[in-house]
DNA sequence: TTATTATCTTTGTATAATTCTAATTTAAAA
DNA sequence: TTTTAAATTAGAATTATACAAAGATAATAA
């Protein structure tokens, strides 16, 4: 979880202009999980009321080039977002559109062994990402 | 490259009746490489005329609960869809929509062995999908 | 601190992808 | 064949997202 300092820091870091949007759009990121455009535009909302959702989606387009954030799709065909604080994967529920985050540094580990041997011709390699499918076998939580 | 006769065949194996637009669905799909639905469309439009997207957002929608076809799941807005015959994972160049398979059965031996291993705790796992994310150095050739 | 300016946000509209509904047609079973 | 469940269609509706132009504001430098 991010401080408001911290989010200034990074929204400062990439020659970006420090505003009360941005600022609440990354909030709601790190509140929410894996949230929508709709989703970050009703969170957000509460605190600036009169925000518009092109504002939202101007956000986070920046916030993706600038590389601060990444777009994920879903199983269900929806966009989520994702503040991408370290690298990890993603676990997916082929039943719903639940996603999950996965970190595994042993794993990472193994991959990039394994492509430094292997290595792809006419490809510059730049991430491995899984998708891991499967099913949770619990519900979710409701927070 | 799949024959009439083979797609036929899929088609009833899995309960579904065989109509045209089932059948040039399918093979559009083998002939374009991971197409958008408004490609699907456009290519089949031309061997049947009247076709309506509709249709072709139906039949993906039933190939797809079929595990005939996949969707393929990208950082793009649209949805791409890939006629799976083996099972492989996708190369993407982050400058621009280029997208090919990638088959590796000794990667692939390499991740069951260590998922089989580690076994995610409340998750069943189903499949492992790598997004080998990178930069084509040749570009793509025209077909 | 204040003025300046480039950058951001907003409003309102537009567009594209996808879904829905209800009517019509068709593949395949009897 | 006839029947019927399943598939397709047209057209309208929805949804998410993009655009363009005007107004507001954060950051820079005077």
């Amino acid at each position: 979880m991010e401080t408001v300092q911290e989010i200034i820091q990074r929204l400062s870091q990439a020659g970006l202009k420090v505003t009360p949007q941005r600022v609440a759009v990354m909030q709601a990121l790190f509140k929410l999980h894996h949230p929508r455009a709709d989703e970050i535009f009703r969170e957000v909302s509460q605190n600036l009321p009169g925000l518009s959702p092109t504002t939202v989606y101007n956000v986070l387009d920046v916030l993706v080039n600038k590389e601060i954030i990444r777009k994920v799709k879903t199983e269900a065909d929806v966009m989520r977002y994702d503040a991408m604080a370290d690298h990890h994967h993603h676990m997916y529920c082929t039943q719903s559109d639940r996603m999950e985050d996965y970190v595994d540094p042993e794993l990472d580990q193994l991959l990039s062994d394994y492509f430094r041997k292997k290595d792809i011709k006419g490809f510059k390699l730049k991430e491995i990402k899984l998708q891991i499918m499967g099913e949770f076998e619990k519900p979710l939580q409701k927070s």
